[in-house]
DNA sequence: CTTGACCTTAGAGTTTACTCCAAGGTTTAT
DNA sequence: ATAAACCTTGGAGTAAACTCTAAGGTCAAG
């Protein structure tokens, strides 16, 4: 049995999350002792790892909440339950990707337009393209 | 001169949005009616259209206003003052979309051990690797 | 003259995942 | 006995970009 700070201290979080966690219903720890104390048991301190490996790998606490329901009634469930959480996060990353790769490809065509020197921001091709209602990007400044 | 209704109506935004904008010091009408009424000027709408694509292409509100802030002294500005903005964006964008890229590929490597059937979820890789320290991902599904 | 569509302000609520603070109780060590 | 290091609760604050509500003023039409 772990008192919250050292469970806290053995996985490098700070006890407010644990009480946050606990709060999300993610993490109860399983006894209270008399003192009023937050006792966490082994198999606590293993729902933690759990918690943070799914976090690490980019799940929210709700995703990860999903997750936990699943795991403790494991009998009662199917790899689709599982899989299906994955699959749903793994789509949500792909759009994030596509959005980001998106605005990677704008930022990257503006960027190669400047010239980025010491010339008056006057004839600015970035300046010129955010300006313009098409949002035409020219090859290249054109500073006279 | 645009009411504010008017305005919002134009580029498909919330009234609000544009108070908003206001407070944040982005976009503030460049006169008020008698009766209190925001008054925008075509280049209110110009420069919100600037707002609007900048956004479009993953500045946040904050890049944003150092955008126009070059922009109206645009004169004294160079190049290289606007280029800095953008490349710091594609920075940031870059190193978002590697943290998502990582996160993909653990998913998906996840999603690839598990069989996604109606298997008991007692034997499913993905619960497995999450409980594992190791976050050892199993080759597949190994039902009996 | 009243209805409805506008507009105003100030301020609260949303989301996510914490993080910090205050005021106080408990335990451990000296 | 007392200080240091724990622990408790409740509640506030943070970022970002809105969005909504309440309570009320303004304006055009019928
Ligand atoms: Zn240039
Ligand atoms: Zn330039
Ligand atoms: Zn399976
Ligand atoms: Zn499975």
């Amino acid at each position: 049995m772990y008192r919250i700070g050292e469970l806290a201290k053995q996985f490098d979080v700070n006890t407010d999350t644990l009480r946050y966690y606990e709060k999300e219903g993610l993490l109860v720890p399983s006894s209270v002792a008399s003192n009023g104390y937050r006792m966490y048991s082994s198999a606590d301190a293993k729902t933690l790892g759990v918690i943070l490996r799914a976090k690490a790998i980019g799940f929210s606490l709700s995703d990860i909440k999903t997750l936990l329901s699943i795991e403790v009634d494991k009998a009662n469930k199917e790899c689709l339950d599982v899989k299906l959480v994955v699959d749903d996060k793994l789509d949500q990353v792909n759009a994030k990707i596509d959005e980001l790769q998106t605005f990677q490809r704008s930022l990257k065509r503006l960027s190669d337009a400047c010239c980025g020197g010491h010339e008056s921001a006057q004839d600015c091709t970035i300046l010129q393209a955010l300006e313009s209602e098409s949002f035409t990007i020219l090859s290249e400044c054109h500073h006279d």
